[in-house]
RNA sequence: GCGCCCGUAGCUCAGUCGGAUAGAGCACUAGAUUCCUAAUCUAGGGGUCAGAGGUUCGAAUCCUCUCGGGCGCGCCA
């Protein structure tokens, strides 16, 4: 039954895209039977890669600095023969804690002093010695066991907001290398329902993310995989037909396993719109002969299995087909509007009936073969999994001749793979993590390295409302959609709060605060900076006077107050958030790092007045918090969230 | 039973390729508005980094064990 409807589902796709079904539609425009939406032919060449940006590459302009003048140090310890020539060592560089220990401290004479056989001191004091003149350093010391910390000049700080307000480039972001071609696939939520919160965090992560790694100079792509193959379809059919016996006045008993939502009602009723009651039986011919439905053992699932034969029997194929792709239709239009609304875009829909028509999954079963990691046992085709690091071996094709889903996702890695990205970041739910393992192996049984696959587990989301824990469950279809959240506490702040934390963490999602639009909110927080600082040009205009960069520019060695030092100070960290948060897939560190900026800010306009009367200082304070706003919409837009004018 | 994630201030969490005195928000206390938006700012108290051992110049961070919490272990999808 199922390897009919497979084939006739096929068929019928194209069908829908003369019916020019948005979704469905996608389907034509590609070649690879691959869905994809219009940004892709936008921003992507015919080799399926974005284009790289022009800029130039220039990740930190301080600490790069640094960390070449420590190079020509060491280069100079070795010639002066004080160290082994065999060392190779890039210099340890970090930001400090405290403005007291200068901007940029190293431990390099710590980690050297053994293989120097001095003390670290000793050696640090050697290391500066040989540190080459800089203009941008003011000067350096030696603290606690050996570190040494550097002081910038005013000038170096200053030259952050120069290359802020450049307009050739966007600061921080690096360009993109051909080199680094990563696909990410999140979300990929099963085409049954609407989306509910848990999904809402995969989604905010990896849409996050993905623009976090382009940034840092990663070729990202996009990708949701859409599950529309196998009984949960089944399922979703039949559950649709079951509601929609219902609206025609027929007495149903809904299955335990059925799909419980509102929206099946709304589905059955678009068929009966469309059709009519051609498909109307009563209760005895649906019915009769089918087994109990019961919670005890297996019941519920062999119920749903006969009322699902039963289904297709009385349908036929083009009726059973029509209720499927009215749900799928209905529930991935849903999907895609959800996802828009919250910033979310894909560069590639996958559907898995192509990936199966396509006949990838036969492709990938003889991949697997050739490399003689299958065997036939209890006539089911297994992969020897346990041998490259999985727990168990797993079943690729059934005694019944149908191909597992974890083949499915071989042939779907292979793919990846195939087309030329060396890299593939996957976003799961934490119930996923036993994937891990199996993938792997996977990848490895296709003669790939593993280290190729990257799995990354969110976790999962628990609401709270006036301190208590609100009752979630997808079994019995009380789970809370995305889009109730969002409404109640607006897309920006959800996505905000899905990002703040780490993704390894449980989150508990707060909605009073997320809700709550006032001072304890942070994302409203992090917003007011940016509209404040807008709010500032509006009374610009107002006094009739203008801004001039150039001006300002000339000027920013005005900037002297310590507010204005920490403020450029913490505008000259950006490039290394983005580095940092793209190494450790981190987005959360961006959060942190735009609500710290949005303090220096406050404070800094606490403290001064912008609009002065001295038209240098004025400009110099002006340059300043433009270059404040740019990164903090930079930063935000990253996140997914906007920038308001005002608030 | 086996495996994965986690345990840091009253609460929610940063900090984890080892680094200096362990940080932030909320809550609490006391202040700031003739001036660009008070959705703001300033100051303050608050800690056995779950516990024990190990590795070393140095451990919240790495290793081992114990305790506690969450999740997963189908010829389901």
């Amino acid at each position: 039954m199922l390897q009919a409807r497979v084939k006739v589902a096929g068929i019928c796709c194209s069908d829908l895209v003369s019916l020019n079904r948005p979704w469905h539609a996608k389907f034509q425009q590609v070649t690879f039977r691959h869905f994809v939406s219009q940004r892709f032919h936008q921003r992507f060449t015919i080799a399926g890669f974005p284009r790289a940006r022009t800029a130039r590459q220039r990740v930190s302009i301080l600490k790069e600095h640094i960390e070449e003048l420590l190079v020509q140090s060491l280069l100079h310890l070795k010639r002066d023969k004080l160290l082994s020539t065999e060392i190779e060592l890039s210099p340890q560089l970090e930001r400090t804690r405290s403005p007291e220990h200068g901007e940029f401290a190293s431990n390099l004479a710590l980690v050297l002093a053994k293989q120097a056989n001095k003390p670290p001191r000793e050696l640090a004091q050697a290391i500066i010695d040989r540190l080459p003149r800089s203009r941008q350093l003011k000067r350096t010391e030696i603290a606690g066991p050996g570190f040494i910390n550097f002081f910038m000049n005013q000038l170096a700080l200053a030259s952050t907001v120069k290359e802020i307000l450049r307009k050739d480039q966007l600061f921080g972001h690096v360009t993109q290398d051909p080199d680094h071609r990563v696909t990410l696939e999140f979300v990929s939520a099963n085409p049954t329902g609407p989306l509910h919160v848990g999904h809402g965090r995969g989604a905010a992560y990896g849409a996050s993310l993905a623009n976090i790694l382009q940034a840092a100079g990663h070729m990202v792509q996009r990708e949701y995989y859409v599950n529309d193959n196998g009984r949960q379809m089944d399922i979703l059919a039949l559950s649709v037909w079951l509601r929609y016996l219902e609206l025609c006045g027929e007495k149903v008993s809904f299955p335990i396993n059925g799909y419980r939502g509102e929206y099946i009602y709304d589905i059955a009723r678009t068929v009966r719109s469309e059709h009519g009651d051609k498909w109307r039986y009563n209760e005895l011919e649906m019915y009769e002969g089918i087994s109990a439905d019961s919670e005890k053992g297996n019941d519920a699932q062999i119920h749903v299995d006969e009322l699902i034969d039963r289904a297709s029997e009385l349908l036929g194929h083009s009726g059973y087909l029509a209720y499927l792709n009215a749900a799928l239709d209905h529930i991935l239009t849903d999907i895609r509007e959800d996802l828009e609304e919250f910033g979310v875009e894909f560069d590639h829909w996958f559907s898995e009936i192509e990936l199966e028509d396509s006949g990838a999954i036969q492709h990938a079963i003889d991949c697997l073969e050739e490399h003689g990691h299958l065997y036939i046992k209890d006539g089911a085709t297994w992969l020897r999994a346990s041998e490259l690091g999985d727990e168990k071996d797993r079943v690729i094709v059934r005694e019944n001749g149908k191909a597992t889903y974890f083949a499915s996702d071989i042939a779907y890695l292979l793919n990846k793979l195939e087309r030329g990205f060396d890299h593939a970041i996957y976003v799961f739910g934490a119930d996923h993590h036993g994937y891990i393992a199996r993938l792997k192996a996977a990848a490895q049984a296709l003669g790939k390295d593993p280290e190729c696959i990257e799995i990354l587990l969110v976790q999962f989301v628990a609401l709270f409302r006036d301190g208590e824990k609100v009752a979630m469950s997808t079994r019995s279809g009380k789970f809370i959609p995305l889009r109730r959240l969002r409404e109640e506490v607006s897309s920006d702040a959800a996505r905000y709060f899905f990002v703040m934390r780490s993704h390894d963490q449980h989150l508990d999602f707060n909605l009073d605060l997320a809700k709550s639009k006032t001072n304890e909110n942070p994302v409203y927080y992090i917003q007011y900076a940016h509209a404040r600082i807008r709010s500032v040009f509006r009374n610009l205009d107002q006094l009739d006077l203008t801004h001039n960069s150039a001006i300002g520019e000339a000027a920013l060695e005005l900037l002297t107050e310590e507010h204005e030092l920490s403020l450029m100070r913490a505008l000259s960290r950006y490039p290394e958030v983005i580095e940092i948060s793209a190494r450790q897939r981190a987005p959360h560190t961006i959060a942190h790092y735009l609500h710290s900026l949005a303090t220096e800010f406050h404070a800094y306009y606490s403290a001064h007045q912008f609009l002065v009367d001295g038209e240098n200082l004025r400009n110099a304070r002006l340059n300043l918090i433009l270059a404040t706003q740019n990164i903090l919409s930079d930063g935000l837009a990253m996140l997914g969230i906007s920038s308001p004018e005002e608030m």
